[in-house]
Formats: structure tokens, sequence, C-alpha cells
DNA sequence: TCACTTTTTGAAACCGATTACAGGTGACGA
DNA sequence: TCGTCACCTGTAATCGGTTTCAAAAAGTGA
């Protein structure tokens, strides 16, 4: 078992053999190898500038044969220019923030950037901390979620110039790609009105640092000030998100004492599934009794039962538009400041006219 | 409208005031202003060197001033260290991957480390094409879905020597976190056996470049053989993924002609969810008619009717169990090839004794 | 063949941080 | 006062590509 004692002598001479770095490849062993300078090498990697057939051949060879990989660090230094681009999100699980990260992904590496993703749980002191460190990153473009932020941090991309672009938002000042949350919860509570609902509730995710939250609730409350009513304070609850998020806020609101609501708008699907069932364990009927409205148009959003009605934000088309922004802005072209891609109002069987409406 | 012609004297004279490139700070830049050498502001900004008590508040102070952000590129090309590591996953908007990506990067990002995760649509050349990318960037380690993948890539890691770990499967080569896939199919479909099933089904997704797919319906064919039994072929379907694939599935096998089985085994809680619906839609009773069984353990699975039994894989675990192992490897401590992190049956209401069964 | 372009090419500078190394400083005991 | 030592600090080399610049090579027309 025991290891043989090295003879002393061996320990004296340099460890030349074994010990061998093994380093691998640099253009500089390609240069060697293919009998050319580091500066054709780079010219025939990168195709910057014509070089004769047998050299360009050369280097080819030689590189293919070690194996060569250029050294990212290095090229981003010398090209000052890193290829990545980062988004903050508030939370990465969230269904919404995939689809807007995925197609936000799919453009950039269509034009050889990387994104590199970072969650903020909706602090805003941990967005400023997340895109400080992407910053020394090195990223070349910023995406946020939102419009309200720590006011260091946008002097801090202003000092470095970074290009940066808003989703899910329309700020007054900087570029965006989104659209008027208030707005679009007004537009959903009047089609409630619509249908006769007078007593609307709200569940929503936290909404301390959201401004697209607060937004929501907003317009809710504007759309029913137009008609001369108003949201009961029992009727407005705040969960931390989730399907038992929303049982949990329904409950809340039942046990408050007020008069419970006939429609209820949910911040995500996920709330919204949560407040059907907790609405149909207490034997209340969707849409009969209750009108439930979500946000996001999840997956699973079309096959509960009721279908849900939900509000799509377009998560997807959103990434795609805010891809195509930073590429632009970073390779210098001109962009819109601000690109508004309309939520749009999903109708399906978990929304209709109350009863004490049809009663009447 | 049209621009005053500029003054030709003005086109001569170089537009040193106008022009200004406006870099941002170096260290030179902190080093000037704080009266102390490039080297003094590293040690200072790092921590790596006492300096004495004046200079160091100077360089801080400079540095503030200055907004300095140190330039990732430079100190990863001096460093010889990126700060970062690669993922490719299957499929980004998979919940199992988010929680695997999500756990990953936040045992990562506690000791400075950036993920960047890509995905490859469950394509075997599109992981050769993502990990390339990743690897030119410079990433100090790697984590891969599965044990199948271009022999390329091997090759790749281990030229370039990166430390790498694979994940949701047990290879008997490389440093893997994760479980048998064959034998936790083959524990589930032992536990519908002794409920009394005996013709049992299965719909996955592609299994096309996915060994874990395949393992565990090679689980499935071994649990049932070893009780004498055999699938059907017609009970064996490969759809892509999501809810509306769960339904179709399900629909599939009932055209097949042959008689239904009484259990099935789903690739997803999405899956399975479809094939509940679709199985509902048919006045078939859940669990009475049809026992389903899911994967993954997603948020909905336990507030379905009935809650939906599903094989929870610990998606987060094997992320932060993945974390951990190439944080040790990158820092050359030593490490386990193989952790295991079992896949465990969460019994609930949606698996039953087939009526035939009973009535036996 | 010669003068003059045009194209290829390599040497060396450069990007911005880290760090090996050597030199400088002050403290302290003799 | 001098030597020694511990501690700071600055100079310069380094990481590995890209790119400028000027020289060399190749091509062109007379």
């Amino acid at each position: 078992m025991a290891q043989p004692e090295p003879r002393k002598s061996e320990g004296v001479t340099k460890p030349a053999i074994i010990q061998e770095p093994a380093r691998f490849p640099v253009t500089k062993d390609v240069a060697e190898r293919a009998g050319v300078s580091t500066a054709t090498v780079s010219r025939v990697l990168n195709g910057t500038a014509r070089v004769r057939a047998d050299k360009h051949e050369a280097v080819m060879k030689a590189a293919e044969e070690l194996g060569f990989v250029a050294n990212g660090a290095a090229r981003a230094l010398s090209k000052r220019r890193f290829m990545a681009v980062g988004a903050v999100v508030p939370n990465i699980e969230n269904e919404a923030f995939i689809r807007l990260l995925s197609s936000f992904q799919d453009r950039l590496r269509q034009e050889g950037y990387t994104l590199i993703a970072a969650n903020s749980g909706y602090d805003i002191d941990n967005v400023l901390r997340e895109a400080t460190f992407l910053i020394e990153r090195g990223i070349d473009g910023l995406m946020l979620v939102g419009d309200i932020h720590h006011p260091l941090l946008h002097a801090r991309i202003e000092r470095q110039k970074i290009p940066m672009v808003q989703v899910f938002t329309l700020s007054a000042e900087r570029a965006c790609i989104g659209f008027d949350n208030a707005a679009s919860a007004a537009r959903a509570t009047s089609y409630l009105l619509d249908l006769g609902h007078t007593r609307i509730g709200v569940i929503s995710g936290l909404r301390k640092d959201n401004d697209r939250g607060g937004a929501r609730v907003e317009g809710i409350h504007q759309a029913l000030a137009a008609r001369g009513l108003r949201m009961l304070p029992e009727h407005d609850v705040e969960i931390s998100y989730g399907i038992g998020g929303g049982r949990d806020g329904f409950r809340q609101m039942l046990a408050s004492g007020v008069e419970p609501p006939t429609a209820i708008i949910c911040g995500t699907d996920q709330i919204a599934f949560g407040t059907m069932i907790e609405a149909r364990s207490r034997g209340l009927d969707i849409p009969g009794d209750l009108s439930v409205i979500g946000h996001n148009d999840s997956d699973f959003a079309a096959f509960l039962s009721p279908p849900l009605t939900t509000i799509n934000v377009h998560s997807a088309a959103i990434g795609r538009a805010a891809g195509d922004h930073l590429l632009a802005r970073m390779s210098g072209r001109a962009t819109i400041r601000l690109t508004e891609i309309d939520a749009e109002l999903i109708v399906r069987g978990s929304t209709a006219p109350p009863r004490s409406h049809l009663r009447a």
C-alpha cells in the first residue's frame, strides 16, 4: 500500500517530464506550428483580413490539430467587447420571466451574444447588487424588469455607458419594452364591470419594490372610480406567490368578515388557480359565485375547469423585442425608446356575470 | 430645417472638446488620483496584502469618487480564472431544470461565481455547440444533464481540463450527481404492481438523445418482466412535452384499439395532467379507472383533483450538490465521483388499486 | 526590366488588471 | 549610531488575444 519513498536525487532534479504544465494551446502555439505570426492567426480565425490561401490553410490545420480554443477573456480585453449581456429579473422561477429570458436569449444568441441572468427576489437592493456584479463582469448590455430601481444603479449604468432596456413597463425617461400595467388592469376591470360586477377584489404578490404590481392595483382602483365605485380594503390582499398563496389570499379575504367580492383579479395564474381551489372547497361555483382572472396565460390556464380567463402579457414577444433593442444599441444603430407590446385579455370560462346581476 | 454648413476651419481643427472619449476609469486613474501605484490599488481593492491605513483610505476614496469598476476581462486574463461556470440543459422552460439551475446558481453565487446557462432542446449536436460556445467564453466549470453526449464534447472538455459534472444520471465513468433512472421507474412500477395493476403504460417526452427518458422506460419494462408481465407496444407512447402532449398521448393510446392500461407513468407532471384531463373528458374516473403517476412534483401536482402521485427527483438538491462538487473541483479540493440523491415516490390520490382488482 | 500599386505580412503596441520581485522605510535592539 | 528585520510599496512583467504600422512581396503597366 505504502508508496515507495522517492529517491532523493529525483527530488533535486527538476521534475521535467512529470510536471509538464500541459497548458492548452494559445495563438502563439498555432502561429509557430503554422509558420506564421500571431497576427496572421488572428486574421485567419476571425476572417478580418485577406490571407494567402496556403497560409490560411496552414493556420486552419494547425488550429485544428492543436484543438485551439481562443481565450475569451483575452479577446474581450483587446476588443473591448465582452459579447455578453446581463438580465436581472425578480424571480427566475416565475413563468413570465422564464419566457422572457428564453426568447431574449434566443435572440441574442443569434448574434453571438451570451446571456447572463440573475434574480433579485423582488428586492431593490438585490437588483443593485446583482446588476453591479454583472457590470463588473463586463457585460455589454443590460435588461431590467420594471422602472423603479436603486438610484445608485442608474448612476452606475450611465457612468459605464451600458446600453440598458427595461421591460414590462413604460417609463417616462428610459428605454422600455412593455405595456401600461395600470391601463391593462383597468381594461380587465372594465370587462368585469361590464359583466355587472361591482364588488371586485385583487390578490397579488408582494408589491414592495414592485412597481408593476402596484400599477396594476392602481389601474383597478381607477377603473372602479371611473364608475363611481371603490374597492373595499378587505378585498385588496397581498400574498407571497404561488398556488398556496392564492388559497391563503382568498381565505384571508373571506375571514375579514365583509361581504366577499364577486370577482377577483389575480397577480398570476398560479394565484388564480389557488383562489379557484379555495373557492371550490368552500362550495362556491366558478364563475357563478366568483369570477377569476389571472395573469400571464400559463400552460395550464386553458386546461383548468373552468378554463381560466387571463391577461397575456406576451413575455416572449417582449423578450425578443428587448433583444432587438439591445443588439441595435450595442452596434450603434438607432432605436425607438418606447415599444409598446400590449397585454391582452383572454376570455375563457372563469368569468361570467355575477349571480346577483342575473337575478336582477 | 437645413443644418448650417459647418465652417471649414472647424472641420480642420481636431474635434478636441466634443469628442472626448469619456472612457470609464481604470486602475491607473484611481492610482493617480490616490497618489499610489496600480499595484497598491489592486492590493487595496482585493485585500490581497496589507497597505498603510492612509493610502488604503486614499485608494478607497479615489475609487469611490471615480465610480471605479474593475474590468472583468482584464482580471480574468491575469488571474486565469473567469469566475463563471456553464450549464447546458435540455429545456430551460422545464420546471425540473429551472429548479436545478436556480439552486445551482445560488450555490455558485455564494462563492462569487456566475452561472451562464444554455439550452440544447434535447439535441446532442446542440449540446456540443452550446458547450463549445461556453468553453470559448472561458468558463471554469461545466454542468451537463445526462450521460450521453457527442464524443467530440468529452474530448474538448478533457483537452481544456474543465471540471465537469453530470446530473440526473449515474454514469460509470464521469462525475455525477443524480439517481438511477431505471431503478426509480422500476420502483414506481412495483408500487403499481403491488396495487394489483397488470396493464401499465407510459407516456413520455421524446426519447431521442435523452438517456434519462430511455432508462426510465427501460426500468418499467424490467419491473414488469420481473413479475412475468410485459408492456404492450401500444401502451408505450412518446410525445412532445406539455399538457397538450399528455392529452394527445392518452388519446393515441386509446385509438390503438387494444385494451387500455389501468395505470400510466408519465414523463412529467404536465403530461400527467394532460392525461388526467383527457381521461376525465372520456368519462374515466381517476384513480378508479386509471391510475396516473407524474414526475418532478410540480407546484400544481398536490392541487390537482385528485392530487397527483409523482416521483420527486429533488432537482434543487441535485443543483446544490452539483454546485458543491464543481466549487470543490475548481479549488482543487477532493470530491466524490458519484453522489446519489435518490428520487422519491410521493403517493397522493391519483393512484389506487384497479377496479378489476377490487372486484376480484 | 523598371517604377509604381496593391496586397500580405510580421513586429510590436495595446487592452487593464494582477503579482513577482526588488527596493525603500521605519522600528528596535545593541 | 548602526545593523537587522518586518513591513510597505512601486516597477515591470505577465496573461492571450487584436490591431496598427511599416516593410516585404506580389502584381501591373509601360
